[in-house]
RNA sequence: GGGGUUAUAGCUCAGUUGGUCAGAGCGUUACGUUGACAUCGUAAAGGUCGAUGGUUCGAGCCCAUUUAACCCCACCA
């Protein structure tokens, strides 16, 4: 690749114009497609397909950003990496937004009919799908677009349909009468894990229900008096002493003078309330259970809109019941009468205006209660009892709990292994029919004559059994389904194809971890039920982005940033950095325009250092860093020091934890390479000393490529770019080759040396500020190095001109008397002092040293403690002991060389 | 009711298996444009590591109790 002239690059880094630029050249090259190697193992992604109806927000942003560091990490390293991206149909998500679509141009779904509507919401994915995939490249994630799919796709449809009937023929899906969740307002029923329970202030009435055969006055609480005209029992403890002469009678139902019988129920608490239990076996879990001991009949009085029923339901549901075609399972639909087609709120009211009326309500007071809510329009759910498909849970929850359980499924952090443990112990069968019309159909065939149920992998129009005319079930399944499916469908499945082979199972799962119920629990038992092992190896969590109180971002609160629009102020680098820098897996991330800002900056500190380096570099030809003794210390040490940060990064990322990793990249280019190694280096590359000029060149230029690719996985652009100027650079970053230490850069003797230099640079900085002496004003610098570091300081002259404002640096040896009227530090390898004249204040110097005495005097305190205590002489490990015998006696040598001085200081006086 | 997380500098958080005076960024204060960078540099101030007790030679880290905040799950009228 052609090198670009250093003068052709901006003087501040603009991310706008490069990131599309990149984002094509990577895309075209084929970088985002695999290398399928025989024998190698892979490492596979399968992304959380965002739904179609999307638009980019910053969640998505935090969701692709693990996963993108993790495959640019292992594509770098040389593994055949995989990442498949794809988009989800959303059942629900997506029909309302068409219906809604309808409702402006004044049509309702019925008058499109099924087969309109579908073409309607076809069109509208075309038109929208797209629209969220153009924008997660805007991220720069570097998924293999070729391998894209979509949930309703032919190929995952049919997988959908394996799934279904495998499952439906092993009696792991049934159909029939259950509670369930009902929507009033998605008009569908839900799953449990789509009730979202929301705290809602609410009140206890109290009602009164005569008893027919003692006409006492039976007090009742309930917190739903619009389900009274249900009510088939009311149920008392058999333990209750308070009622017992009540055994065997009856209450009549005010407003509608039902006579209904009082049954005897463990469910009635003795302790609550006035322990009597309104029994409405059709809308209330409990009381469907109660029902079902008691064989009491169900009385539905609720649409599934939300209306109170009248006499058209009741009709229908008669004329049903007489065909034949209903059974007992279902329940029995009241006219509700004058109630019939208010909402059940209206209900409530008028209910309670009446029994009041009437004097039997005794009471009302408030309460608080949980109130469970859809968690797509989160309307108050109706519990219902419908007839719906189901899928067994017992039976695949057993080897998905036992796969977490011996290890063969790993969760990052592992405290969610106990939240997937318990949800997946405790499961209920789960609902999967949604009565919606976009998604995938059920598979089942009712036979118009003989009524049997045919569950088949290829749509039929005759009943198998009879011949007669077979109709489809009306439901399509819960979008859940098939992403249960993901790992796998996208692969192929259930054709044998080479991907699935090669890919499955995938290596991490990457997501939210609220979705671990929704996705993560469905697509393990799937993965275990229909391959026959674990979808993935790894559950990598991540948190929810948050704003900078650490409040939820939502539209309402206007709180949320939009992840477009800071692509373009800031780069999608300077993003993605701050969604993951610092951040422990699994823990929630604080977002806000600042902290963006904050890593656009270091984007910008990068890309100058970089424009630095090549200024340097003009006319160099990179041979490779020369052999230890044409390197300055300098060089050395920051040879040392990458190695360090490579096997730091390193293992942090093979470890999972990326934010860790991200905090300590930052650091080291930030302090080591920009400010101290650039700084330092400045001496051999304006220096006159070629060979040391070449040495620091090539020690540049090796260390600047390295960060570029420890850095890439998190900002991949920037790195990309930057890449292509550097003398050397072939082909592209993104497929280039991981860094690896070299022991030989080991340069440990050399490293300490330097350490102790840049101690006295520090402390002469220190000095000067204290003194408030200018920077311009040079002053000489006077050492009195230990005599192990005498050479290395020696050798280092250029260094204090350069970094300490030095004009002049003189050495002394440890006999020689200090010198006069000038400011001093004491460290650890070295004495310093700045003759300053006149501007010295001796009291003050006093003052100062004396606080250095103190903390010296301190750590030998410490010291001396530990080593005088007998139980850490025998106890702490010996390697330990003789570090802190060295840390002891270097602390009394610097309190000596302190107290010389302060001698020194006050004879001065 | 069950489970989980968090509590460290004014703010946001690090602190890996207990062992080098407890760290960073932002903010604050002071100084500063030394030819990569003001989207910058140098330095300073600032913490009895929520509380109590325990284990240990040694605790921010382990154990118990406790306080506070947040989250998830659960059919309680």
């Amino acid at each position: 690749m052609e090198n670009m002239n250093t003068f052709e690059m901006a003087k501040v880094y603009a991310p706008k114009e490069m990131e599309e630029r990149i984002y094509k050249m990577w895309e075209e090259s084929g970088a985002f497609k695999p290398k399928m190697v025989e024998g190698k193992k892979p490492f596979t992604i399968v992304m959380p397909p965002p739904n179609i109806t999307g638009q980019l927000h910053v969640g998505h942003a935090l969701d692709e950003m693990p996963q993108d560091v993790l495959i640019r990490y292992h594509r770098m390293k040389g593994d055949p990496t995989l990442w498949v991206p794809g988009t989800d149909h959303a059942a629900i998500a997506t029909e309302v937004k068409v219906v809604d679509a309808l409702k402006a141009e004044g049509l309702t779904k019925k008058d499109l009919g099924r087969e309109k509507f579908l073409e309607r919401v076809w069109d509208w994915k075309k038109v929208y799908g797209g629209r969220i995939v153009s924008q997660l490249r805007k991220l720069g994630v570097s998924c293999d677009w070729s391998r894209e799919r979509f949930t309703m796709d032919e190929g995952l449809s049919k997988a959908v349909r394996e799934t279904f009937v495998n499952l439906y023929e092993k009696n792991l899906i049934y159909q029939g009468w259950r509670m369930i969740h009902w929507c009033p307002c998605c008009k569908t029923s839900i799953s449990d894990a789509e009730v979202e329970y929301e705290e809602q202030n609410g009140n206890f009435w109290h009602l009164l229900y005569p008893v027919k055969e003692t006409g006492e006055m039976l007090e009742i609480a309930t917190t739903r008096p619009e389900t009274m005209l249900g009510d088939t029992a009311v149920a008392i403890n058999p333990e209750d002493e308070r009622y017992k002469h009540l055994h065997g009678c009856h209450v009549v139902l005010p407003l509608i003078d039902k006579e209904i019988p009082i049954v005897l129920d463990e469910h009635a608490d003795m302790t609550k309330g006035t322990g009597v239990v309104k029994i409405t076996p059709a809308h209330d879990p409990n009381d469907y259970e109660v029902g079902k001991r008691h064989d009491l009949p169900m009385v539905r009085v609720f649409t599934y809109d939300g209306h109170m029923t009248g006499a058209e339901e009741a009709k229908e549901n008669a004329e049903l019941i007489a065909s034949g075609r209903a059974t007992a399972d279902e329940p029995v639909v009241l006219d509700c009468g004058k109630y019939a087609g208010m909402t059940t709120m209206e209900a409530r009211k008028a209910i309670v205006a009446d029994l009041t009326e009437i004097g039997r309500l005794k009471k009302v007071e408030p309460l608080t209660h949980e109130v469970g809510t859809c968690y797509r329009c989160h309307q108050t759910i109706e519990p219902m009892v419908s007839k719906q498909w189901f899928v067994k849970m017992a039976p695949l929850a057993k080897p998905a709990v036992e796969v977490v359980k011996n290890g063969e499924l790993r969760f990052i952090p592992d405290r969610f292994e106990k939240i997937y443990l318990n949800w997946m112990e405790n499961t209920r069968d789960w609902c999967i029919s949604r009565q919606l019309w976009w998604g995938h159909r059920i598979p089942a065939f009712y036979c118009e004559d003989c009524g049997k149920v045919h569950v088949t992998r290829e749509d039929i129009t005759v009943c198998p059994d009879c011949g007669k005319p077979v109709y489809q079930d009306e439901d399509v399944l819960d979008t859940w389904f098939s992403s249960a499916l993901w790992p796998f469908s996208t692969l192929g499945w259930p054709e044998k194809t080479e991907d699935l082979a090669y890919f499955y199972p995938n290596s991490v799962l990457s997501c939210g971890y609220d979705i671990i119920f929704f996705w993560l629990a469905r697509m393990v038992f799937s993965g275990l039920e229909q391959m026959g092992t674990c979808p993935f190896e790894v559950a990598l969590m991540h948190g929810l982005v948050r704003d900078a109180q650490g409040k939820k971002m939502s539209k309402s609160s206007g709180n949320g940033i939009d992840p477009l629009e800071v692509i373009d102020e800031y780069g999608a680098d300077a993003l993605r950095f701050s969604l993951v820098i610092g951040v422990a897996p699994g823990s929630d991330v604080r977002m806000s325009h600042g902290k963006i800002e904050t890593y656009r900056n270091f984007a910008n500190k990068i890309w100058n250092a970089s424009r630095f380096a090549l200024m340097n570099m003009q006319g160099f030809t990179p041979k490779g860093v020369p052999s230890a003794d044409k390197l300055a210390l300098s060089d050395k040490w920051i040879l040392k020091r990458f190695n360090d940060i490579v096997r730091e990064i390193t293992q942090h990322l093979e470890s999972y934890d990326l934010g860790m990793a991200a905090a300590n990249l930052y650091d080291f280019i930030w302090s080591y390479f920009c400010d101290w190694y650039i700084e330092m280096a400045k001496h051999e590359l304006n220096g006159e000393d070629e060979s040391a000029k070449n040495a620091a060149q090539e020690t540049l230029n090796y260390v600047l490529t390295g960060i570029l690719k420890l850095l890439h996985p998190y900002m991949p652009f920037i790195t990309e770019e930057l890449y292509s100027y550097l003398p050397g650079s072939e082909g592209m970053l993104i497929t280039s080759q991981w860094p690896e230490a070299k022991s030989e850069y080991d340069f440990d003797e050399e490293a300490k040396q330097m350490d102790a230099i840049m101690e006295v640079i520090r402390a002469a900085r220190n000095l000067r500020a204290e003194m408030k002496v200018s920077v311009s004003k040079k002053a000489t610098l006077i050492l009195k190095p230990a005599s192990e570091l005498t050479e290395a300081f020696k050798k280092s002259e250029g260094y204090f001109f350069r970094l300490a404002a030095a004009s002049g640096v003189e050495f002394l040896k440890a006999e020689d008397p200090n010198p006069e009227k000038s400011a001093s530090a004491v460290t650890n390898g070295a004495s310093l002092f700045i003759p300053l004249g006149e501007l010295v204040d001796v009291d003050k110097e006093i003052a100062r040293l004396n606080k250095d005495l103190q903390n010296a005097e301190n750590e030998i305190r410490r010291g001396e403690g530990k080593l005088a205590n007998e139980g850490f002489l025998a106890k702490a490990p010996a390697s330990l002991i003789e570090t802190e015998k060295g840390k002891l006696e270097k602390s009394r040598q610097l309190a000596d060389s302190i107290r010389a001085r302060i001698e020194e200081l006050k004879e001065l006086k």
